[in-house]
RNA sequence: CCAGAGGUGGCGGAGUGGCCAAUCGCAGCAGACUGUAAAUCUGCCGGGUUUUCCCUGCGGAGGUUCGAAUCCUCCCCUCUGGA
């Protein structure tokens, strides 16, 4: 079977129905991916996330390295039979944390120099000067790779292009992420173009790691014990950069692309752009993952440009916070707000749910109140099932040209 | 009735002569969150519509002092032992 199928183009925009086949199972695209870092997704039991229709979720290497490290998930028979998930699984690479992690010792210097000075603009250009600097949690980056401080116990781990690799063979998700680079915003075009150039250098070494491994393996389309490759495209902000970093990642012998970097601090107009920007160069037959971003209005958006997978932190961890998705009352509820303290309405009765069936919005807010660790699972539950509920629109619009 | 401890903002609880409209926590209110160091973080939180400004204010009433939540006197109330 074809790991990627092209199943209808739309008449209208790039917008495409097709079907990702991996080893754990297949995904109708476009489909939403939530998050499910450390190997859980957090406050619900796989049976849960199996009722909520879930097709596909993320798994981080770099978090899963920390803890509980690749040999014990390896000899654990894969994360997909240690976590008992039994479906279709997309690890990602490490590259993120060289962004997330550096950005925490960023954050607090942004602070001092806020005290420090008024002037915006200055501001914003030491944002970008402080870039690489040495920081905590993230060592070193260099050609080579990147270092990083363990957060679980400070030792130092090493992200090469072959480690995170061999990391996520041995954690075993279907879809493996390229290690990349991803930049600040804002960043300089200087170090943005050498950040790209970096992560096309580290592709490089991922495909020809990969090709090594499958000597003598036989493994038709995928390289490796049926793990398929995407290739990461970076480049910032900067137009000219995204198209060139598009049509090498697409030249490149990878079985997915993905496009990275975005949602790291820019506008959503320019995220827009910026994916738009690169919309004619991704592959036809390739599936085409967008890293990161998942809000409705971006989804609904950039599914035009022929994006297939989304993944997202946010139903997630804005359900954990206490907010709802809703296709009503202007896209989210918060319900730790004292007004539905008595309300006995349902969560969200467009929703229909099992949450939402069952539960008030009284009661929610009364467990969120509480800090009852329930109140995280059904917010969760129903803000996946809200996001399942609103591809399956998608995919139904896109089969009719309404996309 | 005797002895001891104590009464501080919605609650808990610091402060024990000026830097106190009063630390801090909780609750409340508002905001943020897009490849998860996130069940987290930020701001407000006596009143006056912003304020480096004014008012009220640390059980009550007096008093000492340039100045009191903080010291003194009396009163009211609570708690813990004893009768």
């Amino acid at each position: 079977m074809a790991f990627f199928k092209k199943k209808y183009q739309s008449k209208k925009s790039r917008a495409r129905l097709g079907e990702i086949n991996t080893a754990h199972g297949q995904v109708k695209t476009p489909a939403f991916v939530p998050v499910a870092t450390k190997g859980t997704l957090k406050t619900l039991t796989p049976k849960q996330i199996k009722e909520i229709g879930v097709q596909l979720s993320f798994v981080n290497t770099y978090h899963l390295v920390v803890s509980p490290g690749v040999d014990v998930i390896e000899k654990a028979g894969g994360i997909h039979k240690m976590a008992d998930f039994n479906w279709p699984l997309m690890s990602d690479s490490g590259g993120f944390q060289v962004f997330s992690l550096a950005r925490q010792n960023f954050k607090s210097q942004i602070t001092n120099i806020k005290k420090n000075l008024n002037n915006k603009n200055q501001d914003n250009q030491r944002r970008a000067d402080i870039r690489g600097e040495e920081s905590p949690l993230v060592k070193k980056i260099s050609e080579d790779g990147v270092k990083f401080r363990s957060l679980y116990d400070g030792r130092l781990i090493e992200f090469t292009p072959e480690k995170s690799m061999e990391y996520q063979m041995k954690i075993g998700a279907d879809l493996n992420m390229a290690f990349d680079e991803c930049t600040y915003y804002p960043a300089t075009y200087e170090y943005t173009e050498k950040a790209m150039e970096r992560t096309h250098n580290w592709l490089v070494r991922c495909v020809n790691y990969k090709r090594a491994q499958a000597i003598g393996k036989k493994q038709g389309y995928s390289f490796f014990n049926k793990q398929y490759l995407y290739g990461i495209i970076q480049g910032g902000t900067y137009t000219d950069l995204r198209k060139k970093s598009a049509e090498f990642v697409a030249s490149q012998p990878v079985d997915g692309v993905a496009i990275g970097g975005v949602s790291v601090g820019e506008t959503k107009k320019e995220m827009r752009k910026q994916v738009g920007a690169v919309a004619g160069l991704l592959p036809d037959d390739r599936p085409v993952h967008l890293l990161g971003v998942g809000q409705f209005d971006d989804i609904i958006d950039l599914v035009k440009c022929g994006i297939d997978t989304f993944d997202c932190v946010e139903p997630t961890r804005l359900a954990r916070m206490g907010i709802l998705l809703s296709f009503s009352d202007s896209n989210k509820i918060d319900i730790n707000k004292g007004i539905y303290k008595n309300n006995l309405e349902v969560v969200d009765k467009s929703c229909g749910c099992w949450v939402c069936q069952t539960f008030t919005k009284a009661y929610l807010h009364h467990l969120f109140k509480q800090k009852e660790i329930l109140g995280y699972t059904l917010a969760t539950y129903h803000n996946l099932s809200v996001m399942e509920k609103f591809m399956g629109h998608i995919r139904e619009m896109i089969g009719k040209d309404l996309i």
